[in-house]
RNA sequence: GCGCCUGUCGUCAAGCGGUUAAGACCUCGGAUUGUGGUUCCGAUAUGCAUGGGUUCGAAUCCCAUCAGGCGCCCCA
């Protein structure tokens, strides 16, 4: 019979694995915690609308990459992302009145219908932070701050924190308008992809890859709009107080004039976290603040930053972590005996194993040092004098004790 | 969705058209009736992603499908 095969795109989380990603949990539970973050969680699918209109329904995750299906005549999706499913729930429970910010934290398996490769899975998971109700630039500073300090946190040092500015829809529009005028004349010497990106997202164009694009944006006339500073002066006034509160913390940082979000959700602040060790798929971290996405999607005016991990990245920078050893391994041949002083060990909080094969004594002790820390032989002298043997396997030091000070000696 | 590359045991692999498909790790058993992590012996793919084809003969060549890798696009 032909065996049922994992399905593309998704992986097992093995017992293996998992050291790796109880790092990641409990280092998020930890540091976002420390800002005041409170964790939520919310459902796996939602109404198809709420992506739609949140993300945004000209966004390549909208329009080709949802897990959308049918059921009792309502059109449901697998989150794309978490974003759009933690504002719903902020307007849902009436989270607005809350004392702000609010701050919220989570993680979890999301789901993109996408061609895998290395670093992109169609299911993966993301941590994440969400920041509600605070308009000031301390926000974004808080929460690039707590971006930064999770992955210091895990180990993670060989990153850059790249920076922009998109303006208000007003500043951008005008941006938008005068970049699309001066590449125009040039439009049909383009490569296909930047020709699509010219109406759909001209902020896109600017970095493309293929040479010959390059050189035409690298004209005089076409640089200047570039790196002209288009945002209007509130825009830049938020963005000027955000590095400087970002220098104040000692943040390094870049700004990269060609950072674009794929989200239409966000407005003026942008970052990315890269790493140069992860090949093409280089972002581990990916944020920015969408001021009007709680009022698009129906709730109070609520002005809001937040950032995103791609775990698996994460896993990957991180690399292997020691599984934990069990505690204590009971070496026994006496089966009644042997499973008693195990699970009398478990009740007394020390994780303990037992041969379940009545294996001879040499196979239990090698394979008490394979998975513990220490073994408890319990053999027939020792059942004799009500006594135990208790032995370091890292160290090979090995004392007989009387039973009633087992617990003290391990 | 497009382009290039790959697919041999649980894992890492040798094999490059000729008869029993190397080796290593892991696992299991033994050397060893109470002292392991080092050593020594033994066991484990009628099978080379799947389905067709070429050939006297195919893991080796061809085609398709599936899966994976890398790049583009996009994103975490």
């Amino acid at each position: 019979m032909a065996i049922i095969k994992i399905q593309k795109g998704t992986k097992d989380i093995l017992p293996s694995d998992m050291p790796v990603w109880y790092f990641m949990e409990d280092n998020a539970r930890k540091i976002f915690s420390e800002y005041g973050a409170k964790e939520i969680r919310t459902p796996i699918f939602e109404a198809t609308e709420l992506f739609a209109r949140g993300v945004g329904d000209t966004t390549d995750i909208v329009n080709k990459e949802m897990y959308t299906f049918e059921k009792s005549e309502r059109s449901l999706t697998l989150r794309p992302e978490n974003t759009a499913g933690v504002v719903r729930a902020f307007i849902e429970n009436g989270m607005h009145r809350l004392s702000a910010p609010i701050k919220l934290w989570y993680k979890g398996p999301m789901f993109r219908y996408e061609r895998p490769q290395a670093g992109r899975q169609r299911q993966f998971h993301q941590v994440g932070v969400e920041v509600f109700g605070i308009k000031q630039p301390t926000a974004d500073a808080e929460v690039i701050l707590m971006a930064v300090n999770y992955l210091n946190a895990l180990g993670l040092n060989d990153l850059s924190v790249e920076l922009n500015s998109l303006g208000c829809p007003k500043c951008r529009e005008e941006f938008k308008t005068k970049l699309k005028d001066v590449i125009k004349p040039y439009l049909s010497q383009l490569c296909p992809d930047c020709q699509a990106r010219f109406e759909k997202n001209p902020l896109r164009l600017l970095d493309c890859k293929v040479e010959e694009c390059k050189a035409i944006y690298a004209k005089p006339e076409i640089q200047e709009v570039i790196q002209s500073d288009f945002i209007c002066e509130e825009c830049s006034e938020h963005f000027s107080g955000l590095k400087s509160y970002l220098d104040a913390l000692k943040i390094n940082y870049s700004i990269n004039k060609l950072l674009v979000r794929g989200l239409d959700y966000y407005n003026r602040t942008v970052f990315e976290i890269k790493s140069n060790n992860l090949g093409s798929q280089n972002a581990v971290c990916g944020g920015g603040r969408y001021d009007s996405l709680v009022r698009n999607l129906g709730g109070e005016d609520t002005p809001a930053v937040g950032f995103a991990m791609g775990m698996e990245r994460l896993a990957s920078l991180i690399g292997n972590r020691d599984d934990e050893k069990t505690r204590a391994f009971v070496v026994s041949n006496n089966t009644v005996e042997g499973i008693k002083l195990a699970e009398e060990l478990r009740r007394a909080g020390i994780s303990a194993e037992f041969d379940l094969t009545n294996k001879k004594f040499v196979k239990q002790l090698e394979k008490a040092s394979k998975v513990a820390k220490f073994a408890v032989i319990l053999g027939e002298d020792e059942l004799n004098s009500n006594q135990v043997t208790v032995k370091n396997l890292d160290t090979s030091e090995q004392k007989t004790i009387p039973r009633e000070e087992l617990l003290k000696a391990i």
